[in-house]
DNA sequence: GGGTCTGATTAAAACGTTACAACACCCCCG
DNA sequence: CGGGGGTGTTGTAACGTTTTAATCAGACCC
């Protein structure tokens, strides 16, 4: 039977409280919360009997007056940013998130982080009104504002991507200096002779390790190299395509590509494409992937897989065991990349 | 000076609360929660007097306490596919969602809607731990049970897609008949015969109305036209590419694609690649695009654009009028389709 | 001058939980 | 027999709101 359109839930049966499992059971309100804490100063026999009775009435603690007491929110936020490299980052991210956290009775919140403003803002509110136990976000910069306050103020978190700091903290990080030194070495081995790759902006973290791998490699190898100055990796995909053309109808044209993410991949195979290069006979790429959408891509191209969903359970991972008090130094967790090498 | 690593945050300055704001002004508690809520029993002047006293002190209400006693969470929840037929759906979505509901108080928490388990168990949970104010979930199913059961609860949420229920409830949809239609229209136009469709489920609403639109458009031009067989939209994009692959072999192969989306896209082209058709040459195809993926895809392929920023926003927009006791039956939003045609 | 009415404010209770301090009770020791 | 130390349990008070019912000062009326 449809309610009335504008009728506000049902208040159908009372939900169950520590009251009613107290008085299901005999015991006090405060026996029954220690025991279902599991707390050892409640008998053994007590605390089996407690759970038993919360059990079949259903009861499960309300969130809200436990935030109340405790100033605990069981929420963990996540920065979310706007655009990504990957297309599909924001989805594995968070999937890989909850999957780590079912079960735990955290929930997760997502709040915007626009870049054009003040990304501090978002984590002073946050801060300021305990809005949340932990806090995620991506994009870490090598001294990054965010991570310097968050430090001072003890509030736990967990990055992804490192910072310069000396103080320890949890990050998840993917290996991107390795993952640049190996899409170099593949090119080689393919032949190239002269590479690029167009950088994030400086200021990330991720940048210097990607520009670190990518010119060691090119030098020790003793191979020409260039980094795309007129465009970064969040450029405008329109942008970054235009710039490519522009390098292909140059002299010493690159013909070797490092491409950090699926937005700049497809950018520059479209670049190819609008100049009359052909992937894999003009020149070469080799992309870094987080999705399988390469495995559509013709022809197909060499990539090296980023596996953000691992990225997401992890940093989840990581932030219970920070909440439950384990030194931070020992949180954090390096990704190393698994290439993908097409034969021939 | 960083933080001893396993200290919990600092409690610094007290949070100002209702008290505080009180003996600033030297009014009772009371009266300063009427004021703030600018309720009419209170004298004008009051309320201004409260009103600059809060701003100054940096008052903010207490999430957990007004939840707890209102039972209102100011939470907003999103059932989270892991999947999409669209690369950066979630990401999209998300973003259009909290762009309208900053500054509201709302805040966005995502919960994961594996389609292996049951769906309802989730709904459940929410409804029965009253875990959040709202609730908003995509792929809508013709007698969708989540619908019914918050319909029958009177749980307030905004579906993405419609129903077949009597009862109306608010919802935002794409239409996507009049898609399938354009997509046909312009196949014909471009000189196709044969045309070819891969649908989603049968369950879900729009697959009715895509298979409405496609077949109704060729039965009208008289234009030969199947639904393939074998696999659904969401079918690995591995075994949707080899369904298109096996029928490019077999006789009288499909000259036009209607693709519902990227992957189905990129798919169907890879597939076309490897049997060595030519996309614009050999059939033509024509997508529907949530991301400005195919820009940069070569050949440049005919696409319609489902702006789903834009759904997210009008999402949130709705729950808010019906959270504040708008009628259902006004508060659904159809999207028309944008067709961005290449030229020749 | 007593009664009713209106407008503005307030005290007290409640939401469901956890922390603190106290309380019984039993056993054992001097 | 008085006291010390467990062990297990409990009443009370808070956390910061909103709601219900009450109070209070005037004003107005007869």
């Amino acid at each position: 039977m449809p309610p009335s359109p504008d009728s506000l839930p049902d208040v159908k049966a009372r939900k169950p409280t520590l009251r009613t499992v107290a008085d299901a059971t005999g015991f006090a309100v405060t026996t029954v919360s220690r025991a279902l804490s599991d707390d050892p100063r409640i008998a053994k026999s007590t605390r089996e009997t407690v759970a038993a009775a919360a059990r079949k009435l259903g009861y499960v603690p309300d969130r809200a007056a436990r935030r109340l007491r405790t100033g605990r929110t069981q929420v963990l936020t996540v920065l979310l940013n706007a655009e990504h490299e990957f297309l599909g980052f924001t989805a594995e991210l968070l999937n890989g998130l909850s999957d780590a956290l079912r079960g735990t009775g955290y929930s997760v919140t997502i709040v915007a982080d626009r870049i054009g403003e003040d990304r501090m803002e978002v984590v002073d509110t946050i801060l300021r009104n305990r809005l949340a136990d932990a806090l995620f976000f991506t994009r870490t910069e090598a001294f990054d504002p965010r991570v310097r306050l968050l430090m001072e103020t003890g509030f736990p978190f967990v990055s992804h991507g490192r910072t310069e700091f000396t103080t320890p903290h949890p990050w998840v990080d993917f290996d991107n200096t390795a993952f640049a030194r190996a899409a170099v070495e593949r090119l080689i081995a393919r032949g190239r002779t002269r590479l690029s790759l167009i950088l994030p902006e400086d200021r990330f973290t991720f940048t210097q390790h990607l520009r670190y791998g990518f010119v060691s490699a090119c030098r020790e190898a003793g191979i020409a190299h260039e980094i795309e100055p007129r465009v970064t990796l969040d450029s405008p995909a329109a942008e970054i395509a235009e710039a490519v053309r522009r390098r292909r109808r140059s002299a010493d044209p690159p013909d070797g590509y490092v491409c950090v993410g699926e937005v700049a991949a497809l950018s520059t195979l479209s670049a190819l494409a609008d100049t009359g290069g052909r992937p894999g006979v003009d020149a070469d790429l080799v992309a870094k992937r987080a999705s399988p959408i390469f495995d559509m891509i013709r022809p197909r191209i060499d990539t090296v897989f980023e596996d953000i969903r691992a990225t997401g359970s992890t940093m989840a991972e990581l932030a219970l065991r920070r909440l439950d008090g384990e030194d931070p130094a020992a949180l954090t967790r390096l990704f190393s990349p698994s290439c993908d090498w097409q034969q021939g």
